[in-house]
DNA sequence: CGGTATACTGACTAGTGGGTCAGGTGAATG
DNA sequence: CATTCACCTGACCCACTAGTCAGTATACCG
């Protein structure tokens, strides 16, 4: 079926409208962000909006999956183009923190949709949920992998992946509040070698 | 100046009030939480809260530095008994575990303030970003003498400092979830091991 | 007991913001 | 030019809530 001049002019208005959305959440949170200012920024009309998105939290959890989904993407192609256990783990972190350092706005809703994680219903926010645990699996069985075949230490995988996560968390968060005055890449460094000095390679 | 009855009334209202708000605004995050919910968990009128605090904001606030005051109180006490650097680092990631394990409410307001830490104005908000910064620090100056005295690798002391505290509040995040079916003690000591490991003690 | 101060109450106000829909606009078509 | 249709608009509606304050209850005192 080829693309009908409706299709081109629904993707472009998405487009639009997730991104104005995405500045306004991250800016304003979830529920001081006002529909009024995402469709201003967008440059269409409040009405507008609800001819694409049935709702305020339908907007919301569409622009976070619109990223979730190509971070996940981008994460799995690197993570799979790595052969050892530390390039994976490398892989991962480095695919992380450039996607973050271009997508500041997705950073900043993820953070807090984080902290409000049980308010949010929907099938919708448990596909969000999945995307989470998914990458959080894949790190996990890199691991699991890597403690059956004795690279490194034995330890609670489950747990690491989790830690490894929330240390890339950490990096991201410093870069952003502009605490870490080191480059991208000595920072990848770092988290990369914390990481794996804390898991214990042999 | 002794204590008149006055105070007593007012220390009895002020601690009703604040574990209410805590309980509410752990549930519900500080935009959902309504005033009136807090007064009804509180047993009191919606008006009473205001003979108390001026605002939802100050609420909420309040709530936040006093479970901060305690725990940085608590943390002090704990490191300055540890005589050791993995003590000092230990004292800190269990006092944190031990703290919100009896403070889970604490934990949830906490986490999602710091998603917007940046919507927060006004003095109360800078105390409490002081009371955070303090800690890192704390546990920074630990780590720059432990570098200084070579006990362990040269390393990035804040960054460092910054991911203990990352890593403690992960673990923290999956006991609360659930998602960690592990002891206390045992998540303590990953906790402990993992960042012992990964700063490079020799 | 009457009078006063203190603590509390909850109906009310004013403002806000999500969501709606009757109508406008302009392009395409006959 | 008239008609139709798809898309868009923004004034409007209404539910909701932070904050107020006139009134009530209770404690205290002379």
């Amino acid at each position: 079926m080829p693309r009908t001049k409706k299709d081109v002019v629904t993707e472009f208005r998405t487009a639009e409208i997730l991104q104005a959305a995405s500045r306004v959440f991250a800016e304003r949170g979830f529920e001081s962000a006002t529909i009024a200012e995402i469709a201003t920024v967008a440059g269409v009309a409040k009405g507008t909006l609800y001819l694409y998105y049935p709702s305020k939290q339908d907007i919301y959890l569409a622009t976070l999956r619109h990223s979730a989904v190509e971070l996940r993407g981008r994460t799995r192609a690197a993570m799979n183009r790595a052969a050892t256990v530390s390039g994976k783990i490398r892989a991962f972190i480095e695919t992380w923190l450039r996607y973050f350092e271009e997508h500041r706005d997705f950073f900043r809703v993820c953070d807090s949709a984080l902290g409000r994680a049980s308010c949010l219903k929907g099938p919708h926010a448990r596909h969000l949920d999945d995307l989470r645990l998914e990458q959080m699996r894949a790190l996990a069985q890199v691991l699991q992998e890597a403690v059956r075949r004795k690279a490194i230490r034995p330890i609670r995988t489950d747990a690491a992946a989790c830690a490894i996560l929330d240390i890339t968390r950490s990096v991201v968060t410093q870069r952003l509040r502009g605490t870490s005055r080191a480059s991208l890449d000595e920072d990848i460094a770092f988290a990369v070698d914390l990481t794996w000095k804390g898991i214990g390679h042999r």
